[in-house]
RNA sequence: GGCGGGGUAGCCAAGUGGUAAGGCACGGCUCUGCAAAAGCUGCAUUCGUCGGUUCGAUUCCGACCCUCGCCUCCA
């Protein structure tokens, strides 16, 4: 049984191996945030698949490096800096904390590295170079550097790796952009943009003159520095599929820098967008929310977690909130029979039990089949229930479920769910009501339980006795 | 126009050439002084439409309808 992961490049599920022959290492690349303002969850959608890759990878047993860009500098960005009159780190820098934060709180690991574009335009301009040098960019009328598509294939690479292409039916350049009408053909794409005046302070000396990075360029610099020329894993939002990561291939290979036979990328994967109400969630449409928003309503980064992994990473899906109170509902559902296995096993710890964690695998290894994999989760946490209310569940048993729920929890990364414990004069009232409820004064004791309820706990009451539960 | 995804119960969502996982919601039940909470349980003769192949199709093939995305900054 091995793992298989769709890839873009064959358009289908392959067995995913390793290009250490060892087997264990794996370098894993997944385009990051562009920190010119607060990210949206459709972008943290992106994220989280790759960190549910980066997790399943490490469950797995291998040895992951995993890079993820800060994209520090870019047109919005710099529109912004000019209109605030910030330096760009300055600038940046609050979108880039926010955006590690948002992070954390959707319990995202962190990646190995996280490489800032504006740290890596040594790398940049030497790529570039080597374009240069091999013939397959050249400097323009305008000063900014480009990439020839058609050199390119002139040399027998293919550019269209990821997507079947056809120019004369793609609307190739049906807008083009004012500041490049110095490209000999539309499709050729920015390598290094000339500095211009409205850049204000935001430039960096280069052979061709003062300027910035193009767009593509960064990604194909800092993944070969990090990982080599060549690494397994590149993954990214599917809108990234083209141009971005065509081009990124493009510059990466015709760089002529892999050992020969050598791809840059083994496998492309690409996450499915976010849909809001049947429409892709973006900052254009106005139909975002931020982590910031949805916190601001009384969402957790758990619960928003739980709905960003509900599907198939492939399939896009609408957010919407009614997704959120059945995520938060069936959160519960798992935490109350977490919580009953922990009273139960009373620190018994045991072997993981492996039915479910085997099948939980089987799913995963599928491609990432994640709504599968919480099929196994939830007939398992129903089957558990049953045996709790029958009383035929061992504290030993118990404690293996608990392991096993370890095991797994370390690839859904949702956290234990361990309840919080109710403060001390709740726990007092509780008490009260208990003594009124024996002598039969229910009059007081429902007047407890209000007051008790008001103070947003509620009273469950089991078979072993009453217990504090937060509303 | 080119290319690529989708259409499975009220909602979300797996899946298989042999008759439909799971979650939410909803109904019933258990528990309870009554409740609440929790648990159990029930809930698609049917998988966009129409044809075809087959002993048998939701699953394969064809046509059609609807819908989303990429081709422009974009996760």
């Amino acid at each position: 049984m091995a793992l298989r992961l769709f890839n873009t490049l064959s358009r289908s599920v392959e067995d995913f191996i390793p290009l250490d022959p060892a087997g264990r290492a794996v370098g894993m690349y997944c385009c990051g945030p562009t920190v010119y303002d607060y990210g949206h969850i459709g972008n943290f959608r992106t994220f989280v698949f790759a960190d549910l890759v980066r997790r399943y990878l490490d469950f797995r047993g291998y040895a992951v490096t995993h890079v993820m860009n800060i994209t520090d500098v870019e047109d919005k960005i710099i529109a912004r800096v000019r209109q605030t009159g910030l330096s760009l780190r300055e600038y940046t820098g609050k979108y880039e904390q926010a955006f590690l934060e948002d992070l954390d709180l959707l319990f995202c690991r962190r990646p190995t590295h996280l490489p800032r574009a504006t740290e890596h335009i040594e790398g940049i301009i030497d790529l570039i170079g080597k374009l240069l040098a091999r013939g397959l960019a050249y400097v323009a009328g305008d000063g900014s550097v480009y990439f020839s598509i058609s050199k390119y294939r002139g040399a027998g690479c293919c550019y269209g790796q990821l997507v079947n292409l056809n120019f004369d039916e793609m609307r190739v350049g049906e807008r083009v952009k004012e500041d490049e009408y110095a490209k000999e053909a539309v499709a050729d794409f920015a390598l290094w943009k000339r500095r211009v005046p409205e850049d204000g302070a935001v430039f960096w000396p280069s052979p061709w003159g003062e300027g910035r990075p193009g767009w593509h360029i960064e990604c194909s610099a800092m993944s070969i520095r990090l990982l080599g020329p060549s690494f397994d894993l590149h993954l990214g939002g599917e809108d990234l599929v083209f141009p971005h990561h065509e081009d990124e291939i493009a510059q990466s290979e015709g760089a002529g820098v892999q050992a020969p036979g050598k791809r840059f990328v083994k496998h492309w994967m690409h996450g499915a967008h976010l849909l809001v109400e049947g429409k892709k969630m973006s900052k254009s449409l106005g139909n975002f929310f931020t982590l910031r928003d949805l916190l601001g309503k009384g969402w957790s980064g758990r619960e928003i977690r739980r709905v960003l992994l509900s599907s198939h990473y492939r399939e896009t899906f609408n957010f919407s909130t009614e997704g959120l109170q059945s995520a938060r509902a069936s959160l519960a559902r798992l935490d109350e029979c977490l919580g009953k296995l922990r009273d139960l096993a009373a620190g018994n710890a045991g072997e993981p039990e492996e039915g479910v964690v085997r099948e939980f695998i089987e799913a995963l290894d599928d491609d990432l089949n994640i709504a599968a994999a919480w099929g196994v989760v939830f007939g398992w946490v129903k089957e558990l229930n049953r045996q709790l209310a029958e009383g035929t569940l061992t504290p030993a048993k118990a404690g293996a479920a608990l392991a096993a729920w370890g095991r797994i929890d370390s690839v859904l990364g949702l956290g234990g769910g361990g309840g919080t414990e109710a403060p001390p004069e709740l726990v007092a009232l509780l008490a009260d009501r208990q003594a009124a409820r024996k002598a039969k004064d229910f009059k007081r004791s429902d007047a407890l339980r209000d007051q008790i309820k008001a103070a947003g706990w509620v009273i469950e009451d089991t078979p072993s006795g009453p217990k504090l539960k937060k509303a």
